[in-house]
DNA sequence: TCTCATGATTAGGCAACCCTAATTCGGGAT
DNA sequence: ATCCCGAATTAGGGTTGCCTAATCATGAGA
């Protein structure tokens, strides 16, 4: 097992395959060809010829027909990317003034282009915060990562009073409303009312009622331990 | 003349190659291939073609044997990169506790990534400097720009006395050198003694006496008008 | 005017990434 | 056991941006 970290230098699309494969397999499940080429919106057969070659260069196994799974080595380099990512996030928002809705779009080309000395200052300078302004959890430098089990509010039972800790969208006018409703990681919600087959869930968040879509209720994760 | 200036967006070489000609063309005198393929260490063959993409684009202007020179279009776009540059390198020092020998490296990078809404907000979160770190002039977000005319140390007199205005030097070794003899921007020095045919000059600098070779002495720019 | 060194360009290739069109595979339904 | 559909891969192409080797233009000096 030739423990490959001499990884040189990826390329920016290499750091996106990766980091889109790590969020497509939680636990190590395999991801499918074209699960990859929706997430990055390219076609299949580019993504077929990509996992070939990073297949080749150990950074995932393949299994023809079947999906891919990151090898150590890939995970390693996927989880370095999604550090810097939500690291930059944190930065944009407590140092330079960015709202929530438009941190994705500048790190998504940022992250690329740090060192990882730059990423290790911000963080220094950020306190080595745990979790990013979506409420995802940051990795540790080593690598380590720890996912707090939650539960979409679309989901939740009536009378539930949970806190939000995540936020699973990237669309900058969703996160704009959710935010407007007073619907961000931290905040306490009450579950008012939820109506069948997909219908709206009623909540109360900050002293007032909001009515919320399946499709959105459907990003808002929630602690799975009920709040007092 | 269509003024170009839906230039979407261009690569990171292209970006580069405004940058290395601009700085290769002081006064819009043309530039050559061999001075190009030089500053941004790459075959002639590759400027050469380069060179033909650039003039399609309307970037510059291209006389085959003699050299090329940039359209207003190409040395916005050059001033852009600029002005990038050396607001990333005045942040990294002001904000992240960087060196003045390590920034350009990272802002070599950072320059092709950070959106104008980032450079900006860190233009307005330093309060909008006018030079960089070693002194280099920072042009306007208009493209305007104002070098101020100076002197390498190595062609004042015995007796001058003048104050260091910028420092044309990328190299860390060469950087940290000249900063622990004192010769950083804003530092006042007075020639002492210059030995002809290209031999040291000795400067005092912050209260002691220090031997310059020609090399560096050539890369410290100092005041026209001496210091009373 | 002619020669020739030097610098520039053209010729020909390669690697990374992307695409569309054509083909092939795998597994559920008949 | 076959058929078929959808997913995946292969075939074939295009762009960017770099390279080395070969050719060519320019101008200084003979
Ligand atoms: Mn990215
Ligand atoms: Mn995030
Ligand atoms: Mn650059
Ligand atoms: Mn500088």
């Amino acid at each position: 097992m030739h423990a490959t970290t001499a990884t040189e230098s990826l390329t920016r699309s290499v750091e996106d395959y990766l980091k889109a494969i790590y969020r497509l397999s939680p636990e190590g499940r395999p991801a499918s060809t074209s699960d990859i080429a929706h997430l990055l919106e390219l076609s299949a057969p580019s993504v077929s010829g990509m996992v070939k070659r990073l297949s080749e260069l150990g950074l995932l196994e393949h299994i023809p027909y079947k999906g891919v799974q990151l090898t150590d080595s890939g995970r390693r380099a996927a989880l370095r990317m999604v550090r810097r990512h939500r690291l930059i996030e944190v930065y944009l928002v407590q140092f330079l003034g960015y709202p929530w809705d438009a941190v994705h779009v500048e790190a998504e080309r940022l992250e690329h282009a740090v060192s990882d000395t730059l990423v290790e200052r911000m963080a220094a300078a950020l306190g080595h915060p745990a979790v990013d302004p979506h409420g995802d959890p940051i990795p540790e430098a080593d690598g380590s990562i720890r996912e707090p089990a939650c539960t979409p509010l679309s989901e939740l039972d009536v009378g539930d009073t949970v806190e939000i800790l995540r936020v699973d969208e990237r669309e900058p006018e969703r996160l704009r409303y959710l935010a407007s409703l007073g619907l961000i990681p931290g905040a306490v919600v009450r579950v008012e009312d939820r109506q069948p087959f997909g219908g709206p869930v009623t909540v109360e968040a900050a002293g007032a009622r909001q009515v919320l879509g399946q499709e959105l209720a459907h990003v808002v994760l929630c602690g799975a331990e009920g709040v007092r």
